[in-house]
DNA sequence: CCGGATGAGTTTCATTTTGGAACTATGGCA
DNA sequence: TGCCATAGTTCCAAAATGAAACTCATCCGG
């Protein structure tokens, strides 16, 4: 089955994630929540590709999730902001936080 | 920069979806808390493919969210079933089933 | 004993998606 | 004029996924 047909599967749960449940569309939301808003903020921010970005984006707002707001027009530039509906993931935003603390501690591979 | 890197991010929300943001396991965790425990009754009720599953499932019980129970031994048979740190992730399903039912309405593009 | 069914995977291969990097476009600024 | 910044887009190789077939062990019916 692909991935997409869950849109229209008849659990709620399987339509969140037919949006959000992919390997980066939540990460994008989180920075959105600590108040990034452009492209290049995603990308510094996350470390995901700048094509997935860019279609990551579309997506959501495509989706309603997120509004594409001009904030300059000659050279065309946008802001990302989360729309009443994207505010509304939230909590399933900070359910995934207190999980992580709790249950995934930094094994910190990288450490000096 | 690889999804799995993740796993050691800062952000504890980047650190919980490195195991469960794929298009896959959060429908597993679902079926599981639905009662469902087996191989086959996954992917009945998923659409998800044999061998996703099975590498799905790997994840989970090596990160402790399921456990693997022996049902029978003679043709070694095997439950899935949440752990603690499993049945935890409940308020993360739960905001996701609430914000599907309020947000994400069937299509029902296929219907008669 | 033979043939089929069941449960749980594993393997193979074609198609998609992703990661990485370079390239494009528009306009500001020195 | 040349360089920088922002926001994408394009290209290609590598990885993940979807679909289907195949394996293995065991039970069941005849």
């Amino acid at each position: 089955m692909k991935w997409s047909d869950l849109s229209d599967n008849w659990c709620p749960v399987a339509r969140t994630l037919s949006l959000v449940g992919d390997r980066w569309t939540m990460l994008i939301l989180r920075d959105c929540f600590l108040g990034l808003s452009r492209f290049e903020q995603f990308i510094a921010s996350s470390g995901m590709t700048r094509h997935i970005l860019a279609d990551r984006l579309k997506r959501l707002v495509e989706a309603g999730v997120l509004e594409r707001k001009a904030y300059t027009t000659t050279p065309k530039r946008y802001d990302y902001v989360l729309t009443e509906k994207g505010q509304e993931l939230a909590p399933a935003l900070l359910t995934l936080k207190d999980w992580g603390k709790k249950h995934m501690p930094v094994r910190r591979a990288t450490s000096a």
